[in-house]
DNA sequence: AGACTCACG
DNA sequence: ACGTACGTGAGTCTC
């Protein structure tokens, strides 16, 4: 009997606190047992072996090898061809040339997409049999140089970047296309696989499977390569297919679709994504990358990926029809990848300067704010800490509590709670404007320009696709899509956000768009009329609901209205709403009720997407986009509550997100047809989307035909009830906006 | 790794 | 009687 134990993380559903998280300890052979006789497949061959006797006792790192051995002992099954000379690659070529689709991969040795250097490809086009190139000593030298800033990544160029074959030097082992022979004219030739391969991957007509293609369609720009016929990206299909978790990285795929275990890239590459604890300590840590992964190896590796992706498209294409989401997939999702290649390696220029400058003066706040903070509270202590915040201001200096929330660890002391401490003691003020420059100072002053590229000297964000349970985008490595607007200093950040010499940035912003759905989709008389007379809404739903006329609502009932407005589109119920409109409780469920006698139809619609999701077991968006709501029945009400507001919210966001989108596709299409300069280059680029706003930097005197154009494409994605409003705004930089009139 | 807090739409 | 708006990502503290 194994003595070792096994933790196994829960999330537990428990009544009025929705989840928990508890960790479990289990004797190790015991989950064995239990996961085979469940089916539970995920974690079984990994616990297998190192519940083995043969791993029994072993270091880490023997453990490991140990797992590999086993692994490639599993694919012996599968044909995985290592292609590393001419006359191989020659055979697998003439096979390639005869296929219509087929997946591949690259493996890099980093995963900067703007110097990714390119290791091997790996190609597949029939289940279990796979191929990968070695390309990394094929290398050309002497390409090396910077990108300029305005360079173009597609249609057409990306700045040739190649530096050389570093540590594998720049032999060229081959002797196709007279390669050494134009090599020493200095002609400017890609690698001689890659040449054969371009036309293929650029074909139009041959359809590729990838996984993250987006990653493998920067990479290859890298090389000059323009990927076309982009069919499949299987994270894509599987978050369509279940957009509800996060679980879309291949290994996972692999296993659930096919019950077979993937090597790890840990298994491969051992503690490499270990923590960075080391560098902390300041040890230097070890930065074992691909390149660093014997061929032997790696081409395993990679044919696994290729192989497993051809089969995963092969097995979730006709999944997305047959739920009907092949149009969403095929007409949206899957032409919307190149867009956002294109978007994030454009990237966005940032001033480095001002932001120190905003940094200095920030810092000389904080520090004087901390200084005043002690001097209240009577002592030094780190305000960063809750644990520590909490102790000084509910212990020691006795700020009444009745009205502060409180969190699993104890009493709150999050923004709101402070708000309403704010007059008890003149500390609180103190830490409210403590919090607002810390937060501005780490999240973006100091951490915007360490992410700058140093190739292109702008900012370059990654747009995820395959995220939200909504059908919306998220942004990472930095989240450009919230950057402050709400505070003065926060603006001053958005100052740094700027255009190129000669450029300008130019935003058009979708006018209140999850209303005008709203009123679209509940087809509401009063409300679609308020949008066709063009009037505030806010006032109009604050004059209904009071019963006075539009002229005779002041400030005060605009903003209880407005706030009402929103609360709608998130299924709000009367104390959510008495707490962003400021009003009692009572006030506050007579106003929805009184706002569900005048919007008849928005409360029959709020009604008909709970029970269509009950009934469906999802909601859905006007592009059939789905998210499952399996909880819309559960018997605890907390639980079926909530997942009846994401009923009512998912359909209004997640149809804005398509909109958006298609217009993106539209936009970039456009792009290319018109703005495409004789240098490769481009006048227009669009280079941000925060949810109803893209955010473009265009040539300076091309700003108002381009607006127009844009704001056309925008507002008629799809036709509504209710017209389309899209704002146009110029400016130098992102703060300091001024209309564009059309 | 989780909890908390807070930036955005 | 419960807790109370949807959707994200990142920095920091704590263990």
């Amino acid at each position: 009997m194994s003595k070792k134990l096994v933790t196994i993380k829960c999330d537990v559903k428990i009544p009025f606190k929705l989840t928990d998280t508890r960790f479990v300890n289990f004797n190790q052979d015991d989950v064995v047992a239990l996961f085979s006789e469940l089916e539970f497949k995920s974690l079984l061959p990994r616990l297998q072996i190192l519940s083995s006797k043969q791993a029994k006792g072993k270091s880490k790192e023997e453990q490991r090898e140990i797992i590999i051995d086993k692994y490639e002992r599993n694919i012996k099954k599968f044909k995985y061809h290592l292609i590393q000379d001419d006359k191989e690659f020659k055979k697998f070529f003439t096979k390639l040339k005869q296929q219509k689709e087929f997946a591949f991969d690259t493996e890099t040795a980093s995963f900067d997409t703007l110097s990714a250097e390119l290791l091997g490809i790996s190609f597949s086009w029939k289940a279990g049999v796979a191929y990968y190139l070695e390309v990394r000593s094929n290398l050309p030298a002497g390409k090396a140089g910077k990108l300029p800033a305005h360079h173009a990544y597609l249609p057409d160029s990306l700045a040739s970047r190649q530096a050389g074959a570093g540590k594998a030097g720049g032999e060229v082992r081959s002797d196709l296309f007279n390669y050494k022979d134009r090599v020493k004219k200095g002609e400017n030739v890609l690698n001689p696989w890659l040449e054969k391969l371009k036309p293929i991957l650029e074909n139009k007509n041959i359809k590729k499977f990838g996984h993250n293609i987006k990653y493998d369609i920067k990479v290859m720009a890298c090389y000059e390569i323009k990927v076309q016929g982009i069919a499949v990206d299987t994270m894509i299909a599987s978050y369509l297919l279940n957009p509800g978790t996060r679980q879309h990285n291949l290994d996972a795929l692999t296993f659930s679709e096919f019950g077979h275990q993937k090597i790890t890239k840990t298994d491969l590459m051992g503690s490499t994504f270990a923590k960075a604890t080391a560098d902390k300590k300041g040890v230097k840590r070890k930065n074992i990358t691909f390149a660093d992964v014997p061929i032997e190896k790696l081409y395993n590796y990679s044919c696994e990926d290729a192989d497993f992706t051809y089969r995963l498209a092969k097995k979730l294409m006709p999944e997305l029809k047959k739920q009907k989401l092949d149009k969403l997939f095929n007409e949206i999702e899957m032409p919307l990848v190149i867009v956002l290649a294109q978007m994030e390696t454009s990237g966005i220029k940032i001033d480095s300067k001002f932001l120190a400058k905003i940094s200095q003066n920030t810092k000389k706040k904080i520090k004087q704010l901390e200084i005043k903070i002690y001097k209240q509270a009577g002592k030094k202590f780190n305000i960063n800490s809750t644990q520590q915040l909490r102790e000084v201001l509910y212990e020691k200096l006795n700020i009444p509590t009745e009205t502060v929330s409180k969190t699993k660890t104890g009493l709150s002391t999050a923004a709101d709670e402070l708000t309403k401490l704010k007059d008890l003691h003149p500390i609180i003020k103190l830490i409210q404007q403590y919090r607002e420059l810390v937060k501005l100072s780490t999240t973006y002053i100091d951490a915007l320009p360490k992410l700058v590229n140093k190739q292109t000297g702008r900012l370059h964000t990654s747009f995820n696709q395959s995220v939200t349970a909504t059908g919306r985008l998220s942004s990472t490595e930095p989240n450009l899509q919230n950057i402050p607007i709400r505070t003065a200093l926060g603006r001053e950040i958005r100052q740094a956000f700027i255009a190129e010499p000669g450029y300008k940035l130019l935003s058009l912003d979708y006018s209140q768009i999850e209303l005008r759905l709203a009123a679209h989709m509940s087809g509401d008389k009063k409300m679609i009329k308020a949008f066709l007379d063009n009037a505030d809404i806010h006032t109009m739903t604050a004059a209904e609901i009071n019963q006075v006329s539009p002229s005779q609502v002041d400030r005060e009932m605009r903003r209880q209205a407005k706030a009402i407005n929103f609360g709608i589109l998130y299924g709000q119920g009367p104390h959510g709403l008495s707490q962003t409109a400021d009003i009692p409780y009572w006030r506050a469920k007579e106003f929805i009720e009184e706002y569900f006698i005048v919007y008849k139809e928005v409360k029959k619609f709020i009604d008909k997407s709970i029970a269509s999701a009950r009934k469906k077991g999802y909601a859905e968006t006007l592009f059939n986009r789905r998210r499952y709501l399996p909880e819309i029945n559960s018997s605890v009400m907390q639980v079926r509550k909530a997942a009846e507001r994401m009923a009512i919210n998912m359909p209004l966001q997640g149809t804005a997100a398509d909109m958006i989108k298609i217009a993106m596709i539209e936009i970039y299409s456009r792009i290319n047809r018109e703005y495409k300069t004789n240098t490769r280059e481009s006048d227009v680029k669009m280079l941000l989307q925060v949810h109803d706003e893209l955010l473009f930097e265009v040539k300076s005197d091309k700003v108002d035909k381009v607006a127009g154009e844009i704001k056309k494409i925008m507002e008629n994605v799809i036709k509504l009830k209710v017209p389309v409003i899209v704002d146009a705004k110029v400016g130098s930089n992102w703060r300091e906006m001024k209309e564009v009139k059309s």
